[in-house]
DNA sequence: TGTACATCAGTGAACGCGCGTTCACTGATGTAC
DNA sequence: TGTACATCAGTGAACGCGCGTTCACTGATGTAC
């Protein structure tokens, strides 16, 4: 049934075009003032037809929120492999904060939007998600010796530690310092190469 | 005039309690549902007469936001100053954390609501500011020779590293990881003690 | 002390707004024979 | 190829909602003489 076929691309990219609109009002006013109704408005369709291709405005949403968190996986693996593990650790905290200050409003859907679904270390975890990606990295760097666990501070805590540098850095450039002029790449890497100084011997 | 005085203090009371009402709302629904009109009815007003305490929703926010700030500093300044800076710095870190633990929507206040004043490092900063308060302790561990500014990581630089660090486990604490179940302080403790580590000779 | 007046705290009703969602509908496109 | 029918994409109007703010008002309290 090829005319199968066509219906389905054609709602498939309609529905693409639909969050499309959404994303660019997110970006244009901020998540809190996005509405349903504007979107359609942007779109050329109306408030009801969205409903042809949504539950709601919470699925919406929802999905913007999924694309965001592959668009930070795509910039966590930039960093190359073939680069000592220590140095990499580095380069991969500080894609993460390029992508908050790039997209700051992908990140904000990424972590203020989704609640994280794990809620204790010994959950198993999505194998594509950054954390794991950062995890990984953190795991290599210690078998090739450049950083070292102690009593207490393991693979989970040290690993948590770095994105909690990330995530303050990028959060804080994002908002609380976003008119606030500096070099801040500059800084940043001093911190992330101060701190792996410190996990060090 | 006594009854100036005593309307006057009758009216400041009002407007406490009215405050006090609305810190609950957020507290209890979040600050994105906050509205005048359940602050007036919970507080036993219509909501018309809120504008005979208030020029507005805006400005009840503003004046919440200024009780946070002020709050935080009393946490920041909890650590005792007669042990050795490199710990103290530990400890306001930890304290940080805390107050966002214990307050989170006051910390979301203070760190959502408010945007910086301060736009460059050059400009001058509000000497009750808990900026000030970590910093003046970055100072001394510098002082004392436990910490070490090196080329182009300077003071500013040091003291936006720990704050960024110390932000980024509250922001994850709080909203992220809010129901992920391990010991943070402990963990944080640790990432602390790393980075004051790093900063070391 | 009594009274006329001014100030005060607070109200009820209305303003216009934009929201998410539902539902009966219509006109266009595709299908079967 | 023509026609009767089914499916599809999309709509307009309405639902009920809660919002921030304004304004003319009222009854209580305090003041001045």
């Amino acid at each position: 049934m090829p005319e199968n076929k066509t219906r389905q691309n054609r709602h498939a990219s309609v529905k693409q075009s639909i969050l499309k609109t959404a994303m660019a009002l997110i970006i244009d006013k901020g998540i809190a003032k996005l509405s349903l109704r504007e979107i359609a408005r942007k779109a050329g369709y109306s408030p009801a037809s969205l409903y042809e291709y949504f539950e709601g405005k919470d699925e919406i949403i929802a999905q913007l929120s999924a694309e965001a968190f592959d668009r930070l996986s795509i910039y966590l693996s930039q960093p190359p492999t073939n680069i000592p593990p220590d140095k990499r650790l580095i380069e991969i905290g500080m894609a993460y904060v390029k992508f908050a200050r790039e997209n700051p409003e992908h990140y904000d859907l990424v972590f203020n939007r989704l609640p994280s679904k794990r809620s204790t270390a010994s959950e198993e975890i999505n194998a594509a998600s950054p954390y794991i990606i950062v995890r990984q990295a953190v795991v290599e760097a210690i078998e090739s010796g450049s950083i070292v666990m102690s009593r207490g501070y393991d693979l989970e805590a040290i690993t948590y530690s770095l994105w909690s540098l990330a995530h303050g850095m990028a959060t804080l450039q994002n908002t609380h310092l976003s008119q606030f002029e500096a070099d801040f790449d500059k800084v940043n890497r001093s911190a992330f190469e101060t701190f792996i100084k410190g996990l060090g011997t």
